[in-house]
DNA sequence: CTGTTAGCGCGTTCAA
DNA sequence: TTGAACGCGCTAACAG
C-alpha cells in the first residue's frame, strides 16, 4: 500500500489573506467561522463578506491539527454494494451529516487482515471515532484501536463483550425466533440454510440460534437439514433443491442469509411447485422485494438503517464527553409473517 | 451544520518519539516511512522495529498539511443505499484502496443545494479529487471546484460538456437503443415509464431518447404512453395498470428507472397476465434479480461497477500529473434480451 | 471584543 | 546517508 498521495487543489487563499483584506486579524477571522457570537456584529459582517468575497475556503485539515480534533468518521464494512450494509452506511451518514461529521468508507471484502490494515489507515487518517461491522478482529487491530483510545462501535451482531460498545440484533435469537415460529405455524422439518458458520461469525451465530430452538422443540440435529452455500440467488435455488433430495420430508426452509429464499421461491415457480403448500419458505432480511413476490415471503425484519443512525448516535455522545452510553444497544427485529409459510 | 468536532484520539506516540527511541533524527523516521531506499538497510530495520516497538501510528493529517497534498477523494452520491450507485462506489473503492488513497462518502438525497453543500465541506477537508453522480451543479458549487482547482469526474451521465472529466455511458443513447430494440421485436404501442423526467436529469435525458427512438420509426408521440413516477415496486405496478387504462392497445412498457420492472412483472403475475403475450416488460438496470425471475426480464445492463473504476483510475492518473487524459469516457451499455418481451 | 504568541506533527529544503 | 531549520494553515491560551 504506497501512498500514492497527489497535490491538493492549489486554493492558495488562506485564513491570513482574509484577515489582510478585511483589516483585522487572522484570530477574528478565526472566530468568525467558528464562534460568531464572540465578535461584533459589524465585525463579522465584514470578515464573512469578505470570505465571501475572495472565495475562502476553511482548511480543515490545518484546524483539526492545530485543534488536536478531528471531523470524520471511519466505516468498516464487509462490502459496500451488499445492500444490507448500505442501508447501514445510510443511517450513518444521515446522522453524521447534520453534526458536520464525514464518513471515511471502506470495505473489507470480509477479511479479517483486510480490516487491520484499514483500521490502521484510519487511525493514521486520525478519525475521531469507528464504525465496524464485524465483531471479529485481529489482535493487532484491537491493539491499535485500545492505543489510539478513540470509541468504537460494533454493529454486525450483538456481541456478548464488545471492543467498546455494539450497537445491533442478537443472530442467534433472531434465528431461534424464527424456527421457533415456523415450528408453531405446524412445520416438522425445518431446514436451515446460511453463509458457511466456518467463515462467517454471523452465520455461526445465525445457526446457533437454529440449534437451540430445534434443543427447545426436542427435535433432533438433522446434518441433511442443514446447508452451508455461496453467496447468490442461484445458490438458494440450488441449496433447496439439494436438501428436498437429501430429505424428502423437508417442509420449510428458513434461509438465514442474503437473498438465498428468494431465489429458491423463483425456482420453486419455475418448478410449478406451490409455496407454502408443497415446501415453505422464509428469509432472513425484509428486502423490499419481498413482499412484492408471489407469494409474498415470511421473514426477519433487521434495523440496519436505524443500526447505523443509533450507531452514529451515540458516537457522537461520546465525542461530546459522555461517558454514561450505553455498552451495548439491542435494536432487536421482527417476524414478519406472509404467505411463505 | 456546526462543525461538532472531537476529541481525536490520544495517541501521544509522535515520530519525534519514534526518534528518540531509536536514537535518530526525525527526518530519519519520516524517510523510513516514505523513502525507505534513501536509508541503510540497518537504520531502516532499527527504525522500523522501533516504529512497531512502541506504536507509533503516523499522522497523515499532519503529513498532508506540512506536504500540502491528500490521500483523501470525496465521492458525492443521490443516495447510499441505492444499489445502482453502491455499486459505482464499490468499483471507486476498490480502485482507490489499490493506490492507498481513501474515500471520503456522502449523498445529496437528490438535492442540488445539499450537494453545493457538500461539495463545499470535502473541498474544506481538502480532498484531492471529487467524484459527482450528479451532471447538474449550482453556479456557487461549479465556481467553488473551478477556484480549487481540483480533479473533478461526472458519472451520472456522458454529459456533453462535463466539469472537467466524465465517465459514464449516455443515457440518451441507451434508452433510444431499447425502444428500437423493442420496435425490431414487435411491439407496435411502447409505453414508456421513468422517474420525472422535470426533477431528474436523467430521467430527462432517456425520455429523449425514447422519442428519438418515436421519431426515427416514425411513430407519433403518444402522451398516454408515457409516465412520471415516484421511486418503489409499487409504482411501477401502478404505472402499468394505470397506462393499460389508458391506452388499452399498449402492447410493451420499457420501464426507464429503478425496480419498476420488477414491481410491473409481479403485479402481472398477480393478475395472470402472460409476459410478455399480455404486456410485454422491459427493465433499465441489470439488476441480478432480473435473471431469475419468470419470465426472466429483458433489460439494459449498465457498467454501474466499470463506472466508478474507471473513474477512480482516471482520477488516479490526473493525480500523478497526466494531463493527457480524455475528457470523455464512453463506456457503453448493453441490450439483454430475455423472454419479456 | 480583539490581538499576540506559541505551537499541532509532519515534510521540504538545505547543509553536513 | 543523515540532520537542522523552517513553515504548512490553523487554534489555544493568554493578554489587553
Amino acid at each position: 500500500m504506497t501512498a500514492n498521495k497527489s497535490r491538493a487543489g492549489g486554493s492558495a487563499v488562506r485564513m491570513l489573506d482574509v484577515a489582510n483584506a478585511a483589516g483585522v486579524s487572522l484570530m477574528t477571522v478565526s472566530r468568525a467561522l467558528r464562534q460568531p457570537d464572540k465578535l461584533s456584529e459589524e465585525t463579522r459582517r465584514l470578515v464573512l463578506d469578505t470570505i465571501h468575497k475572495i472565495g475562502y475556503v476553511p482548511n480543515h485539515i490545518a484546524a483539526n491539527l492545530a485543534s488536536n480534533r478531528s471531523n470524520v468518521v471511519g466505516q468498516i464494512v464487509p462490502s459496500i454494494q451488499n445492500s444490507l450494509y448500505s442501508n447501514t452506511v445510510q443511517g450513518t451518514a444521515d446522522i453524521l451529516r447534520q453534526s458536520g461529521l464525514h464518513l471515511l468508507l471502506a470495505d473489507s471484502g470480509y477479511s479479517l487482515q483486510e480490516e487491520e490494515a484499514l483500521i490502521g489507515a484510519f487511525l493514521a487518517q486520525r478519525v475521531c471515532g469507528l464504525l465496524l461491522h464485524n465483531t471479529q478482529h485481529t489482535p493487532r487491530a484491537v491493539e491499535m484501536i485500545r492505543r489510539a483510545g478513540v470509541p468504537v462501535i460494533e454493529t454486525g451482531d450483538l456481541a456478548r463483550n464488545p471492543l467498546d460498545m455494539a450497537v445491533s440484533y442478537s443472530n442467534a435469537n433472531a434465528a431461534r425466533a424464527m424456527t421457533l415460529h415456523l415450528a408453531g405455524r405446524g412445520y416438522r422439518r425445518i431446514g436451515f440454510v446460511s453463509l458457511s458458520p466456518r467463515t462467517n461469525l454471523r452465520s455461526r451465530e445465525r445457526l446457533k440460534g437454529y440449534h437451540s430452538a430445534l434443543a427447545s422443540l426436542d427435535r433432533p440435529r438433522d446434518p441433511a437439514l442443514v446447508a452451508a452455500v455461496e453467496s447468490g440467488f442461484g445458490a438458494g435455488a440450488q441449496a433447496m433443491l439439494d436438501m428436498i433430495e437429501r430429505a424428502p420430508d423437508v417442509d420449510a426452509i428458513f434461509f438465514a442469509g442474503d437473498v438465498f429464499a428468494i431465489g429458491a421461491l423463483f425456482e420453486a415457480q419455475r418448478r410449478g411447485w406451490k409455496v407454502p403448500e408443497r415446501i415453505a419458505i422464509a428469509g432472513f432480511d425484509d428486502l423490499d422485494i419481498l413482499q412484492h413476490t408471489v407469494p409474498r415471503l415470511t421473514c426477519l425484519k433487521l434495523p440496519r438503517l436505524e443500526i447505523g443512525r443509533r450507531a452514529a448516535e451515540l458516537l457522537l455522545q461520546r465525542l461530546e464527553g459522555r461517558h454514561d452510553t450505553p455498552q451495548r444497544v439491542d435494536l432487536g427485529f421482527e417476524i414478519i409473517q406472509r404467505e411463505s409459510t
